[in-house]
DNA sequence: TTACATTGCGTCATTATAACACAATTAAAA
DNA sequence: TTTTAATTGTGTTATAATGACGCAATGTAA
């Protein structure tokens, strides 16, 4: 933030990133979220974007600072540009907090158009991290999201309804799950995803009939009831299917 | 223009907006595109966004002082972003034919953002507006586009390639058609977007089934063959699919 | 009058989907 | 130790959707 602050014409004017980012846990779909001391209201975790950087490279180090992982699933969905999106934002808390000068604030308060992006990790293996001491950040379930400033729960909509559409064109998973997983788990992962309840014994059929599963010769360990077999992704398959897509459709 | 060279601080920096109209039109998809006497390539219709503007209202802007036309079926894609998009672009011949100062024209040859949108309109409804005089603006078959400015090829290739997804989501014609219009002719769309040949009996059954068909008591005229039955939209039920999807996959 | 391209309507085999049955496994309750 | 309950693995069956065709009707042009 200090960076930014100081130089500011080092950065595209106008212009933000908010990423969504999921991960799935406690059968739960969870979202990263961030409460500044500040601001009264939750956030999505967002950027600015150096005027040397791709677009999708500035949500790339969003995500890897937030996260800690690399080769992240990211995709851009969609960009927000409602005039009144950001009108009494940074007008107050942020620019006092920071102590901005007027002067400098105006590149602060200006019209802001967002780019969002979502993305998919694996919840284990994200640890999130701060941007500051006073900073808090968490995994929140999509149910229980509080009010987020701006229009980010509008975003964090967008993003999920994106999610639940994709989820028809390719398969998803390999990012939200760890390598070895059940395919009960892979199902309440679509069922949390989707909300609705899939029928145990088609959701098997179809999942297995699209080719990028591997049956390990293992079983889950410490479950109650029967212990269910683990399966993997064929990553070679799975990134066939990626690339070309599920429904054909026509 | 002109408006823009003078009052560049009533516009959104560094941001632009690129429109993908589509047309259908003796068998062609066709793409609406702009030559300017001062650039060697031809472009999409684009523009810049007023900063008391929503994007989207600037996009729709765009698309009626092109087409002359409202009510348009107008969708937001993808923004464009990489660092290269525009670094040779404006710095010639733009500046020059507009004669803009070196220091008034920093604002055209900072790095730009665009945000794609595309549009499905009635071709023998939509009149291309010329800017001003010396533009040509012509409807142009998308397999033969000539060279495109920037990254404008890749804008119109991602365009057409969603156009090609969303057309198993849902249905399309009653923006590229006019209101009466035929099966074979409907398929001829569907057929020219996805670039493949269709079965026509499965496709009748597939496209009736939606439930979106009006069977008229009238038949084409004046056409070679048997003349083929006229239909037209059922517009509530269009809406309605179009709202709640095609297919719902899982 | 005939040939030909096109339309309208239909069949049939195959595949995909939805709904459901039953046995096996395992932790916890009785 | 036996029983209960939850969960998993593996089916079956009826229905719907899809892909690949056949054939007669229509209207232009040879």
């Amino acid at each position: 933030m200090k960076g930014i602050i100081e130089n500011n014409e080092n950065y595209q004017p106008g212009l933000s990133i908010d990423c969504v980012i999921f991960g799935f846990h406690d059968n739960q779909l969870k979202v990263l979220l961030i409460k500044t001391p500040y601001e009264h209201k939750w956030s999505l975790p967002g950027g600015f974007i150096p005027i040397d950087e791709d677009i999708d490279t500035a949500a790339v180090t969003v995500l890897n600072e937030r996260t800690g992982i690399d080769g992240i699933f990211l995709r851009q969905f969609a960009a927000f540009g409602k005039v009144k999106r950001n009108d009494q934002h940074f007008g107050k808390a942020v620019l006092e907090h920071y102590k901005i000068p007027e002067e400098a604030g105006k590149w602060f308060t200006q019209r802001f158009v967002t780019i969002g992006y979502y993305a998919l990790v694996d919840f284990l293996k994200a640890i999130p991290q701060k941007g500051n001491s006073q900073e808090i950040i968490d995994w929140i379930d999509h149910k229980e999201v509080p009010e987020l400033i701006l229009d980010h729960k509008q975003i964090l909509d967008k993003a999920l309804n994106t999610l639940r559409i994709e989820l028809n064109l390719m398969p998803i998973g390999y990012n939200l799950l760890p390598e070895k997983f059940t395919i009960p788990e892979l199902q309440k992962l679509y069922e949390t995803i989707l909300d609705k309840k899939l029928d145990r014994r088609n959701f098997l059929r179809k999942i297995t009939n699209i080719g990028i599963l591997t049956k390990l010769d293992e079983k889950k360990s410490n479950v109650a009831h029967k212990a269910p077999n683990l399966y993997t992704f064929d990553k070679d398959k799975y990134d066939e299917v990626l690339k070309n897509g599920l429904n054909q459709g026509w």
